[in-house]
DNA sequence: GGACTGTCTCGACGTCTGTCGAATCAGACG
DNA sequence: CGTCTGATTCGACAGACGTCGAGACAGTCC
């Protein structure tokens, strides 16, 4: 149940889009801000981002012509505390 | 550099053996404990684990008949600490 | 309405992945 | 040494994945 949420982390690009995303100031940025980040074309960034969409790691939202992406935090707890085994036991 | 170990995750039987591994009261378990808690052949069991392995998250040592695997929680820290993002910023 | 920009969807292609059966390697035990 | 059991490696195959180009959709601005 939580295996698609790491499988989509398994990317290299995915796990930065989510690292920006994650740590954008505002808490979301924008397609437009993340893409030149890449050597991939448009299309290749909005598959990926529609995979961690999927994995329920982001939300996205469209306003006007731009669409913003943000993280959710919940489903991140979730994973770091499945790592977070048997700490001293 | 952590994306491959996220994408070891990425699969329902490696998360749930590295699960087994981690929560081994003595700290490592043999593989004769781990197949036939899983529906696929040995083989199988036997690749994802090695998944594992190259991608850090275990460690194997044969003691005799048998192989024991334990879990390395620097790597699982470094992970989880990845996903814990900007907490309240 | 028409043109332009930003984003997504679709179809295609090569590569990687999960699974298995058969064969192989490693130790233990007569 | 021969055999038996546990675990891995090898070879093969279907299905999934990452990438791209072309096209479609959404909104803005003139």
């Amino acid at each position: 149940m939580l295996a698609p949420a790491f499988k989509a982390l398994g990317d290299p690009v995915r796990l930065q889009l989510l690292s920006m995303i994650a740590s954008a100031e505002s808490g979301e940025i924008c397609v437009c801000d993340l893409t030149p980040a890449f050597d991939l074309t448009g299309p290749t960034i909005s598959h990926h981002l529609r995979t961690l969409r999927e994995a329920g790691l982001v939300d996205a939202e469209r306003r006007g012509t731009w669409v913003y992406y943000r993280a959710r935090p919940a489903i991140l707890r979730q994973l770091a505390a499945l790592l977070t085994v048997a700490p001293a036991a």
